[in-house]
DNA sequence: ATGAGCATTGCAAGCATTGCAACACTCCAG
DNA sequence: CTGGAGTGTTGCAATGCTTGCAATGCTCAT
């Protein structure tokens, strides 16, 4: 709606693909040098922006500072953290929590497991959408016409045999995730891991929220995980009870 | 240097705050609320802000997935991990990365305590700067004018009776770390926390990042903690070693 | 030294942005 | 049911911000 505002923040995602100077990053934006650089500056002046020494521009800290207070405004999250973790120590496994927003699946918390063999994920990392378990959660709770509208306008990348192969497919997955009211990723996204996971609703009964227990086959087979089911889902109910007990969004005095 | 993209980017921290309405957001800014709106809607196409179900606005997902990617572009913390990793398993303790950017230290990666009693901080958070072990180390490094003026500019809160009182001490306590070459902070943020750190340096010797341990003392005493100082310099050494032996900055073909 | 390559600045023209006013909508109170 | 307050939204004309150009600095390597 702002062609200014639009072009400085186009910036930001170019960025975080790596620093550029000021050459690459109007030829990137198709405008003049000149117009880079006072949209960069005003970028710096907010901190987003970090010019290095080499005088390449990467993205700002303040951008991390602001993401932390964006994450600690998230109520669901400072609920669900303590949960979280007895969950974490009576079981051992990574524990995750995840929110959808905007056509994505993004972690907003994490408890390690306490094995030696870890699986890679990290906060703010968005998710692989057509195959974690969380994803499926938080998927199969939208409204028919948006979940239709989401499913084609997704990649189906083959992770491994078992990923979801289609638009059709997942559908189908979500119906059933629906219904049953807990999913599972069983080497869908990593050959050798799976995840068992449930859906936090709020007082009016939507998921709000989705968290799950993974673990390399390594560590415990697939059966093994499933057994842990009525643990997390009696956790997630524990969450959404809290959570719905407690107005949804905090008020503000006018 | 530019007004609307200004005035957009200060829509951001004020967001931080907590969820706004329009009107407020409007007010903050000492715009017409038309203005606000537009500005608004284009930091929500870019996934900045979310549009919450009362209508109000908050920071959005994609601001968190952008910090995650800034975290992933700065080299020092993938060379550091696996070492800080490594020591986190000799000695148990917290451990943290830190750097310093423009007048903030920030955490940038942090290994947990294997101890049940464990510090609150998070990444991304900023560090108390007055106070903290690898903020004296970050800052002791800066040239002598820039340190003045900054030390200046702080605030001195009296975190506990031993934090660091005012600029004058702050800037002879960065004198003695600059010529000892490590750092503590010795309850001067927690009363009954403790932190050894030592500096990470460049190829040209200029500190990039710095390093520490932290303990309650509960666990161990001060005295106890000093005693890790030698591996705790042993391990910045290692990482400035491998550091520096890269290139600095990835290099981008063009 | 000299030139190439990049960042930076001043300036005039043009268009994007702005504030206004009118409209749409929701939610209460009467 | 109806009116009104509060809020979000849209069309429009004027102005002032943004833009691209061209010229100037600056840094580095030949």
């Amino acid at each position: 709606m702002s062609q200014t505002v639009d072009r400085a923040l186009s910036i930001l995602p170019l960025l975080a693909e790596g620093p550029a100077d000021l050459g690459r990053v109007a030829d990137r934006l198709g405008v003049h040098k000149s117009t880079a650089l006072r949209l960069l500056r005003t970028l710096h002046e907010h901190g987003l922006v970090y010019r290095q020494s080499d005088q390449r521009y990467r993205l700002g800290a303040r951008l991390i500072a602001l993401a932390q207070e964006a994450m600690e405004n998230l109520d669901i999250r400072e609920i669900a953290h303590p949960h979280l973790v007895r969950l974490n120590e009576s079981c051992g496994h990574t524990v995750h929590l995840a929110v959808y927003e905007e056509s994505e699946v993004l972690y907003i918390d994490k408890v390690e497991s306490r094995y030696p063999v870890r699986m890679y994920s990290r906060i703010g990392k968005p998710v692989a959408i057509t195959v974690a378990a969380v994803a499926k959660l938080l998927l199969a709770d939208l409204p028919e016409s948006e979940r239709r509208l989401l499913a084609d306008k997704l990649d189906y990348p083959m992770y491994t045999p078992r990923s979801t192969p289609n638009a059709a497919a997942f559908l189908r997955e979500l119906e059933k995730v629906r219904d049953q009211g807990w999913a599972t990723d069983l080497g869908g996204h990593e050959e050798s891991i799976n995840c068992v996971g449930a859906p936090i609703r709020g007082g009016d009964g939507k998921v709000v929220a989705a968290m799950s227990v993974s673990a390399p086959n390594v560590v415990v087979t697939a059966d093994e995980l499933l057994t842990l089911l009525p643990l997390v889902r009696r956790t997630a109910d524990a969450i959404s009870g809290e959570y719905s007990g407690r107005t949804p969004v905090k008020e503000v005095a006018p």
